[in-house]
DNA sequence: CCAAACAGGACAAAAACTGTCCTCTTCGTT
DNA sequence: AACGAAGAGGACAGTTTTTGTCCTGTTTGG
């Protein structure tokens, strides 16, 4: 019931890509170093994020990462899906369910309702609110 | 992000016992029996429950479980966390969080409310409510 | 006193998480 | 064209968590 670090490092890591300046390419290790997270561990977030097209990665000589889409297109559920895979309290609250027709669950409910508020928040929040509220925070 | 096996086995024996005769004692292997749940893994389980005090144990001859409180004072809630410990998103969500004063996350607040609107469906569904809506779907 | 039934600890297999390392590919610079 | 910076990707390993099993002890009604 809990997030993994990795879902963690993925949002500071890209939390700090929303503060750069607009089309910039940063490195991993500045990523890394401003965040203090392992560089290899987070090359390999990175890599899954590239893959769900969260991230643009740039190859090569003067290479790095930038967003993959405005900050304010992304969401909070966005990054958490794209590194672990599909939000599911349980195997019940799943998108396919896989709890037979004739068993009908009286807890598939619950679940249902508990992560669709939970999905909520985390979808209705975008890197750019975050962005925003640490400049107000800032003023 | 995800409840264990242990917690939703936990709510499935709770459940089954909410549905007996008041007062009634239940052995520990009808419960594994009619869930078909692992006895020995529930047994584990069930003494959890019991110190958590939301289950009561008989033991000896004619032994067996009885839910701790009344149903409607139980939430689910109460048994994933008598089960699991404190729902937290993650370590920042905690009750004591020990994201550092100077570095003031901006993220901790929707952990925080991802959380809050989890655990408030979680908190406000009962076990007198899964049985009710069990009846409710029969009729 | 006996046998049923829970309590609790030790142990272990499996899975997930967290991380490292090495090689390959790409690409700007010179 | 060559070099070196930097991401891509696979293999691997340590740790933790989960998911159990099993054995012994303790309680208690009959």
């Amino acid at each position: 019931m809990k997030l993994t670090r990795g879902g963690e490092y993925g949002i500071r890591g890209m939390l700090y890509l929303a503060m750069q300046p607009e089309a910039s390419v940063t490195l991993l290790s500045e990523i890394s170093t401003a965040q203090n997270i392992s560089e290899s561990y987070l090359a390999k977030i990175f890599q899954t994020l590239t893959k769900a097209g969260l991230v643009r990665s740039h190859r090569g000589f003067k290479g790095g990462y930038s967003l993959g889409r405005p900050a304010d297109e992304i969401t909070v559920k966005d990054i958490i899906e794209g590194i672990e895979g599909p939000i599911a309290l349980n195997h019940c609250a799943q998108k396919v369910s896989n709890c037979s027709e004739e068993y009908r669950c009286k807890i598939q409910n619950v679940w249902k309702d508990a992560q669709d508020a939970m999905v909520g928040v985390l979808d209705g929040t975008t890197l750019a609110d975050l962005v925003e509220e640490t400049a107000m925070g800032q003023s």
